[in-house]
Order: C-alpha cells, then structure tokens, then sequence
DNA sequence: TGACAATGTCATCCC
DNA sequence: CAGGGATGACATTGT
C-alpha cells in the first residue's frame, strides 16, 4: 500500500527530491524521503533498501561514493545553512548520528595511528559561512559532476591539496548537497575553497581525536595497502600450495611403502578380507615394539598394527582434506613431516607457543598406539584376535576423530591456548602490529587454507570489529559446545562434541574465552588459530549430524551480529531438541503400558529400539493404532462408522465386544477410563467370538457370519495373565441366564408367541434374508410386530454399545491428548526456562566482554573513552563501533564533538549542541529527546 | 437400601 | 421411504 501510495503520489516529490540531491525536510518530508521506495528513485535502486549505514567504509569503500548520497546532517552544511537564515529546515536522521568510531590501524599504538593531517590553516578559526562542504566526489570526477560549493569564492587550490580533499571527502561522507538551485552558481570542477580546506582538517581532526587513521579515508593508501597484503596472500598461497604438494607426494610414497610392506608380508585372506601374515617367522620381529624398527621408511610398518594404523591415519588424513580442515590428523601427519610445515619463524614468541601446541597435539598418537601393538604379539592368533580389536578401535578412533587419544591432551592443549591468549595480552593494545599480522600469517596460513581469504580480509581490515568478532563467534562456538556437552546428548554425540571442545583450543571457560576475545584484538594468529578450530568444528559436526551442521550454519553467521546471541540460544536448544538430546521419556510411558496391555502385538514392538525420536515415535504409533482401531472396529462389530468421530473414536473399538469392557462388574467400574486408556489403544487380539451384540448376552448372536468374519484371535481379555479366564466371561459364560431383562423379556414374549426364529436370528440376519424369513412364514401381526422390535431393539442396543464405547474412547483419547499437552508443556517450560539461563549467561558474558573492550580502548591521550559517554555499538555486519551517547547539550559542552564543531566556527548554538546529542542506531529512541529539528550527523562517520 | 455402573430401550436424527 | 446407524434420555439391572 504504502509502494502504491508513493509510486502515485509522491513519485514526483522524489524525482524532485533526486535532481536537488537533498533531503530537505520541508513538512515532514523527512518521513517520506525515507521510505525505500523514495530512496530507491533518488539514491538508485539497491541505495533504498539498504539503510545508509555508515559502518561500512572499509567493506564498501565507495559506500558514500554515491553522488546522490543524501547528507544534510552534515555539519559544515548546517553551519552555512544556519548562517544563511534558509527557512529550509534540515533534518538529520537519528539513526544515523554516529559521531566516532574506533578503528585500529597498522601503526602500533592507537595513539600513533593517525593520518598525516592537514595543517589547518591559521584562520581557521572560524569557518566562513560561505565555505561549505566539499562537494567533491571522487567517484564521479571534479568535473563530471558539478556539484555546489557555497562559496562563491573559487579559491584556487592546488592540485595536491584537491587530491587529498577529494579523500577526505570520500571518507568523511561529505555532505553531497546540490543546492545550485539556490545560488545558481555551481561550483566549477569541485574546486575548494581554503575555507572548505580549513573545514576538513577541523572534521580530520575531530577524527583524529577518535582514533581514525588515515589509510580509513584514504582510498588510494587503502588501496596500496590492500594490494600489498594481495600480493602477500598470493605468495604465501604458492608456498602453501608447494608444501601441501610436498606433503601429499610424501604421504603417497609412505602410503605405497605400507602398501608395499603389507603385501609382502602378510596376505589378505579371500573370506574374511582379513591380514593373515605370510611367514610366522615374523612373528618375532615385525611384531616386536622395538622401536628402533621403525627408523627408516620400509621399517616404520615393520608391524602390522603400525602399517594399519598408518592406513587409517591415512584415512583420516583423507576425511579431514575432505573437509577442507586441518584437524588433528593433519597434526598427526606433522609428527612426521613437521620440518615441511614450519613456517618461517617471523616471530620466535608466537612460534614458540605454535610449536608448543603442535607438540600436545602430536603426542597422544604414540600413547594412542602403543598398548595395543604391544598386547598382540604373543601368537598368530592372540595377534589375529589383537589386530582385530585394534581394527575396531583404529575404526573408532578413526571416526571420532580419534578423540579419545586426545583425551589426556586437551587440557595440556587448553592451557596453552590460554597462556598463548595471555601472551598475546602482554601487548595490551586496541591495534594491530602489521608486523606481527605479517609473522603470524606465514605461520597458519599452512594449516588454514580455508581462512586464507578471512586471513586476508581481516589483515587488510583494521577495524575493531573484524578482529573482535571471530573470537565471539569461538566463545559462542564453546558455549555450544560445551551445552552440547553437558546437555542429554545421545553418548557418541556427546563424545564427539567433547572431541570438539577438545579440540577447540578455545578455552571454554568465560574468562578465557575473554582473554581470547581481546586478545584477538592485538593480534591475528589467535583468530586464525580459532578459526582452524571452527573450521574444524564446523567438519566434525558435518561428521556427527546435520543437524549438527545446522548449529553451526548460525554459528559462523552469529559473528556478524551480536545481536543473535539469543537467537543462536534458541536454534541450538532447537537442534539439540532435534537431536534427540531431550527425549520425552514420558512419552514412553503411555506405550508401555499399551505394550504390556495388548499382550502380544508385535505391532508395537518397535518400542523397543530405543529410537528417541519423539515425532518418529509418535506418528507411526498414532497411525497404527489407528489402523488397528479401525479394522477392530470393522471386525468387531460389523459397523463401518459413517461419521467423523469414527476414525477418531474408532479407537474404542478395541472396547467394542469386550467383555472386560462390557460386562464387568462395579468394582471394575470405577477404573474403567485408566483401563481403557491403555488396552483401548491396541490392536485387540479378541477371544471372544467377535459377536456384534458383543456383550455375550443370551441373544448373542454368535453367528455363523460373524464368527466367519472374525477369526482374528483378538485378546479382549484386558488385565489378565494369559492363563486365567477372565472374570467377565465366567460371569456371563455361568449368569447369563439368570440375568433378567428386556432380553428376556423379548426371548420369553417371543416363546410365548411361538415365533419361529432366535433371537440371534431375528437380529443378525441381513435384511433380505430377514424378509424372506418373514415372508417364508404364516406369521400373525402380533408375532410380525414383535419380530421388528426385537431385531429394532437388538440393533439399537448393539449402537448403543458401540456408542458407549465411542464416547468412552472419546474421553480416553481426549484424556491422552491432555497428558500428551502437559507433558509437551512441562518439555517446553523446562526448554524455555534452560534457554533463558543461557541467555542469561550470554547476556553476562557479553556484559563482561563489552566492559573488557571499552575498558582497553584509550582515546589520543591515552586516557579511557568515559563509558557514560561512549558506548561500542555494532552494526549488522560486524563492525564495532565507538558511538558516543546521547548526552544533553549541556553534557555536550564538554563533549571533544562540540568541542570540534565549536573550533569549527559553526557556532550557531543550538544547532551545535545538538549536533553532539547524536546517538546510535540503537539509540535512537533516547535521541528523538533532543531537539529534532537541528540534529546533525557528524561528518566524520565514515 | 441407596449409590453407582452397566446395560437396555426409546425417540430422534440422519444417511 | 424403509432400514439402520448414532445418540441423548431414560429405564432397568446388578453389585
């Protein structure tokens, strides 16, 4: 609707709008400009429905690029309009007031990282109104795109100080604003004013004070500086590429040996595909652990187990190239082909610690095979019987990633990890030491082929966030892991995700995850190193099920917003539901009973292998019974149920005939509705005659059809050990004459009228042959008439039967549903309140987190961003920001923004003040406080 | 003997 | 339209 309303009405307003390139909000217009569908005529189509977010310099470089980006909140803009006295009244967006953010540069310190400024001008002052913004846009050319400058005065500018305000202006998102309409007097070729240099250099500097390096704004050190890291990449891609060739030429040869070795010595036998060996003269030797054996290549499978063990260190050499990882069989593989994976060691600290890890993590494969290879070499058959076993437990190991060798190691392994994290705390510093990213870069990129372009990307990326994020998603992937751990996960799963957190050198507890989240701050290798643990975790969870993929899937995505965190909480519940790692259990209960009641039926049967799949479960047993309700129904009493109840309250049918159901006494009465809970859901195997009257009453027909019909030896005999006859039946085998009724009635009204039939006949036959009984008759009125009641009221009270057992199923399955609801309740309630602890466990990890960041980040003088005025925001893709809050204008006095805007000479008071009372996106409800109509952005957000 | 459950019967609706 | 199933209401029977 509203699409329609603007294609209609206010396609010309911005079409308008567009050619002035403002947003001018004249009578609200500021709403409207917003909608996407004005957006997208003025700014382009993918512009309007991508908010101007102004995070994303270092992502979409050129994200201001465009010429028709929309930017009144521009300061320099504002102080020219306000001094102009325009009745125009310029409207910034709230969500866009982002003063600062925090980015870290290549320079060592925060305090160094800074763009060789512009020595501002010595009048600079103050900002003559007339000196507007920079209306360059580099993208468009000086020329292409004639855009204003106020000034009337075409001061000359050099060419250099063009370049570098063209920059600057492409960094600043400055205020693209034509406003030629107004002076019709279009600046020439994009030339600036001094004025407008001096206005630059103020907003550089306010950058400055924010930490923003210039390489941020620079496109062209951008661009030189993402070249280098290109080419970097590229190199180190080659020589990565070598060494992979290397280590798979090296591993075919081994492989051939083993291969080799294995034929020589040992043959495969036809039946079983089992090793026999060849010559017991082996015995002694090639089974003997000496380890001296294994000294050269040939000797290195001098036993079976070793050539065995070797092929499926293959193997899982094989799955994790499959999976694109570097787990720990590719550290296994370093054992002996470390000297081809030691990167050069740019930086001694980090390899040191590098090393230390590779070391752990080797260790366990000797530990892993010794007990076995030295407990099978006594005899052919003990080692027959050994290589067996061991067969099974390389298989195992094999597919658990062998994390019970890892066992013993993977607190050696976490400890390093933390103290490798707490190394890379020593430098304590917001930015990134290039030479550092350069020394760790060399050092993983080998083993972490898949991050090469995360690698890159982030080296080139010196926002705070792109470093921050990659070690919030590992802190999240070890909360994960660790739920999955402790959660009701079937035993192999459970085993494998502690193989994960195992193998995550991630520590899982918080405050290392802490460490290891800041820490990431200062330097790359550990991100990477995570990173490989994530890559490997991402494979191991492809290995384990893919619903276990699928937490992952939002894991990877989770870094790109901290917002998901409690969404991730209630996927991974979800999944963990879908994994089967809380099975209704309870569920079990109504089946069993069932079981134990239908005495018998294999039907149900499947209750027995252990399959928790509550919806698995659930559909087959529903569907069964109800098949089986629905042929006892047929069977039992010959009716086909027309209605709808009768598929759903045919389930009472297994009732239906049963003389437990029927004919029980009072003291069975009053445990009627739990009896038929649980024997009125089976499949009914009768032993009854299956009689429509059902009942066994005198008049039971026990017909020759009926009993052809139903030969299914059904058990009616609810409660009762397979020996004993049931109470009901001896009662009405031995009472039913005495019983006194209408039955009698009718039997004893009929003899005295000399009917000619039974009872059973005057009922059960069908309706012709009940005709042609009646026609083959000389039968009186009378006896006519008493012949149609009986058959009427026999029919009539086998429906009244069966209705009775239709409403008792009713309740019986009305009853289940309601235990099925509470039970689901209770499951959901219990869901519900274990994934609000994990939020708010997560809630207080951020907190910690968040306050640990801001704590370490330190403004120009190296003092700490006051939190009540700053807060790090992130936008949707990741990236971090350092917003300041929204503080009154009278707070803003003191506020380094206002500070900047009033050395900026744009003293128009209000206007100025209100300028710093920005806020974030996620703020901006406390922002619609301050006064709308002079808010501006700063300039220096991008 | 009354309460209660089971059952039968009738009336009625509906197919 | 008759036969018969379904069902509510009531009656009957047995415990």
């Amino acid at each position: 609707m509203i699409k329609e309303y603007f294609t209609d009405g206010l396609i010309g307003l911005a079409i308008l709008l567009s050619l002035f390139r403002t947003d001018l909000d004249l009578a609200n217009i500021h709403n409207l400009i917003n909608y996407p569908e004005v957006q997208d005529i003025i700014q382009g189509q993918t512009a309007a429905y991508l908010p101007a977010n102004f995070h994303h310099l270092t992502n979409i470089p050129h994200a201001f690029g465009n010429p028709k980006h929309l930017d009144l909140e521009n300061e320099a803009f504002s102080a020219w309009f306000n001094y102009h006295g325009s009745n125009f009244r310029f409207q910034g967006r709230q969500q866009n007031n982002i003063e600062a953010f925090l980015v870290s540069g290549p320079e060592p310190s925060v305090v160094s990282v800074h763009v060789q400024e512009i020595s501002p001008p010595a009048n600079s002052v103050s900002i003559n109104s007339t000196s507007l913004t920079s209306p360059t846009l580099p993208e468009e050319g000086a020329g292409s795109f004639p855009e204003l400058s106020i000034s009337n005065s075409s001061a000359a500018v050099t060419s250099t100080q063009n370049e570098t305000n063209n920059s600057a202006a492409t960094t600043q998102e400055t205020t693209v604003v034509d406003v030629s309409f107004l002076f019709n007097s279009p600046f020439p070729g994009c030339n600036l004013t001094a004025e407008d240099l001096e206005l630059i250099d103020v907003l550089w500097r306010q950058d400055e004070d924010l930490g923003v390096g210039k390489e941020v704004y620079d496109a062209n050190l951008r661009h030189e500086l993402e070249k280098k890291q290109e080419m970097e990449r590229i190199r180190l891609q080659e020589l990565q590429k070598a060494q992979l060739l290397e280590k798979e030429r090296l591993e075919r040869e081994k492989q051939e040996q083993a291969s080799r070795w294995l034929k020589e010595n040992f043959r495969r036998d036809g039946e079983t595909g089992e090793w026999v060996r060849q010559n017991a003269s082996l015995d002694a030797s090639s089974f003997s652990e000496d380890p001296s054996q294994a000294q050269n290549a040939n000797e290195e499978f001098s036993n079976l187990e070793s050539a065995l063990d070797y092929f499926f260190n293959m193997s899982s050499e094989v799955i994790a190239k499959v999976n694109e990882t570097e787990s720990v069989h590719l550290n296994e593989t370093l054992e002996n082909y470390q000297p081809a994976f030691i990167p050069q060691p740019t930086n001694g600290l980090e390899l040191q610690e590098f090393q230390q890890i590779d070391q752990q993590q080797q260790q366990p494969l000797p530990l892993a095979v010794a007990p076995v290879t030295i407990e099978h070499q006594d005899s052919l058959e003990d080692s027959w019987e050994g290589l067996v076993d061991y067969l099974k437990l390389t298989v195992n190991s094999t597919e658990d990633s062998t994390n019970t060798d890892l066992a013993p190691n993977c607190t050696d392994n976490s400890n390093v990890c933390e103290d490798f994290f707490l190394l890379g705390d020593v430098t304590n510093n917001v930015t990134l030491d290039s030479s550092s990213v350069g020394a760790a870069l060399p050092m993983i990129e080998p083993l972490t082929p898949e991050v090469d372009g995360l690698t890159i990307q982030q080296a080139s990326d010196f926002l705070l966030h792109n470093v921050s994020m990659p070690a919030d998603t590992m802190n999240i992937t070890s909360d994960l892991e660790s739920d999955l751990t402790s959660g009701p996960v079937a035993s192999n799963i459970s085993s494998q995700t502690n193989l994960v957190a195992e193998l995550n050198s991630s520590p899982v507890d918080f405050d290392l995850s802490d460490l290891g989240f800041f820490d990431n701050l200062t330097g790359l290798q550990e991100q990477v190193d995570e990173d490989i643990n994530m890559s490997e975790i991402d494979d191991m969870f492809h290995t384990i099920q893919s619903s276990g993929a699928s937490l992952l899937e939002p894991i990877m995505e989770l870094g790109q917003n901290m917002d998901t965190l409690q969404r991730l909480g209630e996927e991974m519940n979800q999944s963990m539901a879908s994994l089967g790692s809380s099975p209704s259990y309870e569920d079990f209960d109504a089946l069993e009973g069932l079981e134990g009641a239908i005495g018998g039926s294999e039907d149900f049967n499947f209750t027995d292998n252990n399959n928790t799949d509550f919806d698995h479960l659930k559909a087959p047993r529903r569907q069964r019974s109800k098949v089986h309700h629905l042929s006892e129904s047929s069977n039992d009493s010959g009716f086909a149920y027309k209605n709808g109840l009768s598929s759903n309250s045919s389930a009472g049918s297994s009732y239906a005939g049963s003389p437990a159901g029927s004919a029980h006494g009072a003291d069975q009465g009053h445990t009627n509705l739990n009896q038929y809970g649980h024997n009125g859901r089976g499949p009914l195997i009768s032993s009854h005659n299956g009689s429509t009257s059902g009942n066994g009453t005198e008049y039971d027909p026990h017909g020759s059809l009926s009993v052809a019909q139903h030969q299914v030896a059904h058990n009616h005999t609810y409660n009762t050990l397979p020996g004993q006859v049931p109470r009901e039946v001896k009662k009405y085998a031995h009472k039913e004459p005495s019983r006194k009724g209408p039955q009698s009635r009718d039997h004893r009204r009929a003899l005295e009228l000399k009917v000619p039939f039974t009872i059973a006949e005057i009922i059960e036959s069908p309706v012709e042959t009940f005709n042609e009984m009646l026609n083959a008759h000389k039968l009186t009125e009378a006896q006519l008439s008493l012949i149609r009641d009986i058959r009427r009221r026999g029919k009539n009270k086998v429906a009244a039967q069966n209705c009775r057992k239709r409403k008792v199923s009713v309740i019986v399955n009305l009853s289940d549903e309601r235990s099925d609801l509470e039970k689901a309740r209770d499951r959901l309630m219990a869901e519900r309140a274990e994934m609000e602890q994990e939020t708010q466990r997560m809630r207080a990890k951020f907190g910690h987190l968040y306050a640990h960041i801001f704590q370490s980040l330190r403004d120009e003088h190296g003092q700490p961003y006051d939190p009540s005025l700053y807060s790090l925001q992130q936008s949707s893709d990741g990236n971090v920001f350092l917003v300041p809050r929204n503080v009154t204008p009278a707070a803003s006095s003191s506020d380094r923004t206002s500070r900047v805007i009033s050395a900026g000479g744009s003293s128009t008071g209000p206007s100025s003040a209100a300028s710093s009372a920005s806020s974030s996106p996620s703020t901006t409800s406390s922002s619609s406080t301050s006064k709308s109509g002079a808010k501006k952005r700063k300039a220096f957000d991008e």
